[in-house]
DNA sequence: GGGAATATTCCC
DNA sequence: GGGAATATTCCC
């Protein structure tokens, strides 16, 4: 509905049946974290462990929308808190605002 | 994000509070339909009680995105059944793949 | 059509 | 941070 922003190749946005691997939201962060082409923005720390969102704004207003249905970051702070909460998979692992970490394996 | 279409005034998308009025999914639904400039996508039917989508196509392409955060027909027609499911305010009442009828007041 | 999983928002 | 309401998707 933009042109440009990479499309992500994972399930879609809600839920629906679970199939089998993580949630979209895990594999589209992962992936969201994981190009190199935004490094400036957000990028793996420096453990590879966790990432860090080096510029808040324009993560919100560019690369959010390109992967979830919305641009606000306490949204997505959300959502992370939310998998954080279950520990379904332990993933993730919420440290601070602009700093999250990566539990184990992906 | 988008730049044109018709920028709703209602609450925002998910959910919060329920305030007091009626939940944004009918509220938007409601604009969407009374908007004369889109007359020719969707409009009232004559006896002003229910309303058509002449065409599902544009109707889903262009309308669907600027008042939610989607382009599914489908996905619209899913929140028009939970309503009815619900009957929570007994606004709509869904009828037929293309014509759905609005049951009273708003 | 609708159940259920996941997402997004609002509010505390 | 997280509870809860609403939204979006997937599947039957």
């Amino acid at each position: 509905m933009d042109g440009g922003a990479p499309v992500t190749t994972t399930t879609g946005g809600g839920g629906g049946g679970s199939g089998g691997g993580p949630a979209p939201f895990l594999l589209k962060t992962y992936e969201m974290v994981d190009d190199t082409m935004t490094d400036d923005i957000v990028s793996w720390s420096g453990s590879m462990k966790s990432f860090v969102v080096w510029n808040p704004p324009e993560f919100a207003r560019v690369l959010l929308p390109s992967y979830f249905k919305h641009n606000n970051f306490s949204s997505f702070i959300r959502q992370l808190n939310t998998y954080e909460l279950r520990r379904k998979h332990a993933y993730f692992r919420f440290l601070a605002e602009c700093c999250c970490s990566i539990a184990d394996i992906m």
